[in-house]
RNA sequence: GGGCGGUUAGCUCAGUUGGUUAGAGCGCCUGCCUUACAAGCAGGAUGUCGGGGGUUCGAGUCCCUCACUGCCCA
């Protein structure tokens, strides 16, 4: 691969112009691949997969470039950096997907069969599954496509198949029919996950039963949901509830039905719900089914898998259940049974995928026992294994955790790990096994058949962490990789994913002996030892994004119009944890902006590369570590500022500080090595004869040497212009493939004298600068200053006279002993500088400028003087803190002096 | 109903354990095509840190309370 460049660069950088061609090298290369034989501490990471379904948006974006960041920064501090993609079958989604495609063609699944609509998924995966990992690849993500699986793949199936079959073996796998979520349009069991709570507004139905015993006198039950009263078996009261305590084992007759059902009592009903009185349908809802499981009730299902009304519903069956509610209802006011009907606001359960109205259902599923594990992952978190940012969300995890329900695990579709358990047809035994058995395991009964359900997606994704490494089968990964060090995801999968990963990896991993055959402890069993958990992406007004609202930021569309570093900048810059991105076009066009400034930062120096060729003087950018370095101020202090630069960096990256990180390097190389250090520079690159060769190539030298490094520092960040850049620095002759290979700049050494001598000297120009605006001095006048300060400020300011001469536009630098008076005069607490100018410009506006800044002090003095006089203060605060405030008082004192002196030239007050 | 956040410049947000003068980007105003960059350079304006109370020598930061607002769980 060879740069495009020669040394003239095009003046405006256009990302389009290289972006494919470096993304496509990345991949082809491979530069990102890792084996176990690598050397390095290993930094691993797993990318969460997206649904095969899905489509890059914002939030794929911010995850992945927070993990890019990372993993990029990481490998260039050593660490063996591994990266491992990959997609999800996303059961539900995916076979949505395909159903809506068969529709077009007027086809049902039923109609295909089950093998034949597989075959069609799979072919479907084909043509659209990868785009997410494609735009990936377009962005540059640097991982290890070598590693890249599918959650269906074979070898994962068979993992999945293992864990199903071991924790069956361990007992915590079992059968039964219980309430469960059911989506009557996705007809499959979904977890409580997958449900959606939505507050809506709804009525309260009051309906009086009549007490069999005492014919003529009724109990008024309150129910929400009319229609299931066809399957009530019995009437609940709470049993300190004096108002039913007389009808406590009596009978009512059920409206419509004519069923007789009993008043049982139960503390689970709440006296002030309602009537106090509440209707028990066990098959139809949760806590019934408890009340119904605890008073020995019978369920009485009235509804289909569509939830339409069943046979058992009589002259109801075939209705759909609101048209039944509708029925009933009018059919109870017309027997006199509806007493009431009042509003009222309560939850309503949707399916997360297709927003239907859930309905709880009584049916056979398969379950997880869900304790043991929780009790391990309560503990890894507890014990500090695993550790969370933002700390908050630790909370978070522990109270789901602690609350946890067995988990339902199998799903009504087609699509997905089918369950490796059989039922013999011969004794109804389930036989479950690795491999599909070819007879019965209890009777020996060859009629079997394999259970048609399949396992929830997350079932498998929740393996990941070991199964992408080969586990039950190849050690070798799983040895060098387990655990991961990092996850990055969004909170909106903390349950459905995170907790899920610790508790699969706690469980199953401590079965894994370590590589020197030792006992696996729980620190070593956890899937991950960090995780970074990250905000949502929104539109600039902070909205959520949503397809209805239609303000979907689309990330290509973006890209394309300002490069993908100008966008990954963008959201690294704004990554604060724990707080939402409020994405912000504004702010990609400033980052935009960056790009182009260090593509033209580059420019000029190739540019002056040449220069200096054409005069004679070769550096070879190949060689510069044994190149002789410039000492000058401008030298020191730039190396400084690097060093410095390097240290906040790696600490803020290390404490997932991305907004800090981006602000760091963004100020480090815009504003230090821009602003200041080019621009002194220009005052060494003087190429005409008889000027100092080897102090002319030693600045040089040090010139390149910072940009190289400064690009290093900001690799991670912006992969894409880096990468070019450092290819052209090095003439396409480049001593790795990529900047991405090389070592990221350390803090060796920061000089803090040299960073406060310059500062001093900024200071001195800013000032200068301002004054010439006040004196309405013209942008390209050279004029002369005055300064007074002390000696020692004195000697440095000589020695860099030519740098204020040239930065501030100074034709002459004088020193007076004597008190500075008149237009022009600016104050500091080291020195004063007046810039001479004969045109005196607007004495109200310089007095208006200075008794602002007069008010300003005076407030502060103020405040310092009330603070020292302060007995608690001088004995309470640290000695540091009344020290400082003493310097600044007397500095107040010395500013103020000179503030009025400066006000009263000016024609007094 | 339970829990967790947020409220700081016109906008979007920083502000580690309380400590001297509360910052950034964008936007705004003024002047400059100063030979790397007008996607630029230089200078400038802008805050009762949501209200109230408390702790403290000292509060944007800690506590209480109210208001508004967002999210998670049931």
């Amino acid at each position: 691969m060879s740069a495009s460049l020669d040394k003239t660069l095009p003046k405006a950088y256009d990302p389009t112009a290289i972006e494919d061609r470096w993304a496509e090298y990345w991949v082809s290369e491979q530069l990102f691949d890792v084996s176990w034989k690598d050397a390095g501490a290993p930094f691993t990471i797993l990318l969460p997969p997206p649904n095969v379904t899905g489509r890059l948006h914002m939030g794929h974006m911010l995850n992945q470039t927070e993990m890019d960041i990372l993993t990029r920064w990481r490998r260039m501090c050593g660490h063996r950096a591994l990266w491992v993609p990959g997609t999800d079958h996303a059961g539900i989604a995916t076979q949505m997907m395909v159903e809506r495609q068969l529709a077009e063609e007027k086809k049902t699944r039923q109609e295909l069969g089950r093998e034949a609509f597989i075959d069609r998924v799979w072919q479907w995966k084909q043509h659209y599954g990868g785009a997410i990992l494609d735009q990936m690849k377009r962005l540059g993500a640097s991982v290890d496509w070598s590693r890249e699986y599918f959650t269906m793949d074979d070898d994962l199936s068979i993992a999945v198949k293992e864990a199903f079959v071991r924790l069956h073996e361990q007992g915590l796998i079992y059968r039964g029919a219980y309430i469960v979520n059911w989506c009557p349009r996705c007809q499959t069991a979904i977890s409580d996950l997958e449900v959606v709570h939505e507050e809506q507004q709804g009525k309260l139905w009051e309906i009086r039963y009549e007490v069999v015993e005492d014919p003529g006198t009724y109990l008024t039950i309150a129910t929400t949901r009319p229609e299931t009263m066809l399957g009530d078996v019995a009437v609940a009261v709470h049993p300190d509830d004096e108002r039913y305590r007389h009808l406590h084992g009596k009978r009512l007759r059920l409206p419509l039905v004519g069923r007789e059902i009993p008043v049982v009592a139960d503390a689970w009903v709440s006296p002030e719900f309602g009537t106090g009185a509440v209707k028990v349908t066990p098959a139809h809802d949760p806590n019934d089914f408890a009340i119904g499981q605890r008073h020995g009730l019978a369920s009485i299902n009235v509804m289909d898998e569509t939830a339409h009304m069943n046979e058992a519903a009589g002259a109801y069956a075939g209705l759909d259940r609101y048209v039944a509610r509708k029925r009933i209802v009018e059919e109870l006011e017309a027997q006199g049974a509806l007493v009431a009907v009042k509003d009222h606001v309560n939850s309503v359960g949707k399916c997360d995928r297709c927003k239907t109205v859930v309905e709880p259902r009584l049916s056979t599923q398969w379950f997880l026992k869900i304790q043991p594990l929780a009790d391990k992952a309560i503990a890894a978190v507890e014990q500090g294994y695993i550790r969370f940012t933002p700390e908050q969300y630790r909370k978070t995890y522990d109270e789901w955790m602690r609350n946890i329900h067995d988990w339902c695990i199998s799903r009504q579709l087609w699509w997905g790990h089918r369950i490796p358990a059989w039922h013999c047809r011969t004794c109804g035994q389930i036989t479950v096994a690795r491999d599909t058995p070819s007879v019965c395991s209890h009777c020996k009964s060859a009629e079997i058949t394999q259970e048609t359900d399949v396992l929830d997606t997350w079932f498998s994704s929740g393996l990941l962490p070991f199964t992408v490494f080969g586990w039950p089968r190849n050690p070798r990964d799983l040895e060098t990789f387990y655990p991961t060090q990092l996850l990055v995801t969004g909170f909106d999968i903390l349950f459905f994913w995170v907790a899920r990963m610790i508790m699969f990896g706690c469980w199953f991993m401590s079965e894994v002996p370590m590589p020197d055959g030792s006992e696996r402890t729980l620190k070593e069993a956890v899937p991950f030892r960090e995780v970074y958990i990250h905000a949502l992406v929104r539109d600039a007004d902070r909205q959520k994004m949503s397809k209805t609202k239609g303000n979907v930021i689309d990330p290509i569309d973006i890209v394309k119009r300002y490069g993908t570093d100008a966008v990954r900048f963008t959201l690294a810059a704004m990554a604060s944890p724990g707080t939402d991105i409020a994405f912000s076009e504004a702010r990609t066009e400033g980052y935009r902006a960056f790009a182009n400034k260090i593509w033209n930062a580059a420019r000029f120096i190739f540019m002056n590369l040449e220069r200096a060729a054409e005069a004679g003087i070769v550096v070879d950018p190949n060689s510069l570590e044994t190149a002789p370095l410039s000492d000058t101020l401008e030298a020191r202090w730039i190396a400084s500022r690097l060093n410095t630069t390097a240290a906040e960096i790696n600490r803020a990256l290390g404490e997932y500080r991305f907004h800090e990180a981006a602000n760091l390097v963004y100020q480090f190389f815009w504003g230090d090595f821009c602003d200041w250090y080019l621009e002194m520079v220009k005052l060494r690159l003087d190429f005409n004869d008889g000027v100092d060769q080897a102090s002319l190539r030693a600045a040089i030298a040090l010139l390149l040497h910072t940009f190289e490094a400064a690009l290093r520092l900001l690799s991670p960040f912006m992969p894409f212009l880096t990468e070019e850049l450092w290819h052209a620095f090095y003439d396409g002759k480049p001593p790795l493939k990529s900047i991405a290979l090389t070592r990221y700049p350390q803090a060796v050494q920061v000089d803090t004298a040299v960073e406060g001598q310059m500062a001093q000297l900024q200071e001195l120009i800013v000032n200068i600068r301002a004054a010439r605006k006040d004196l309405g001095v013209e942008e390209k006048a050279a004029v002369p200053i005055r300064i007074r300060t002390d000696e020692q400020m004195q000697q440095f300011f000589t020695d860099a006279t030519q740098m204020i001469e040239r930065l501030a536009r100074v034709s002459s630098v004088e020193f007076s002993v004597d008190a500075l008076a008149g237009s022009g005069l600016r104050s500091t607490t080291h020195f004063d500088v007046q810039v001479i100018y004969e045109k005196q410009i607007d004495p109200a506006a310089e007095r208006e400028r200075l008794t602002k800044e007069l008010a300003r002090m005076e407030k502060e003095q103020a405040n310092a003087e009330r603070q020292l006089a302060n007995e608690s203060f001088l004995s309470k605060a640290p000695a540091q803190v009344v020290d400082g405030l003493r310097k600044r008082a007397a500095e107040l004192v010395l500013l103020l002096e000179k503030t009025r002196r400066a006000l009263d030239d000016l024609g007094g007050r």
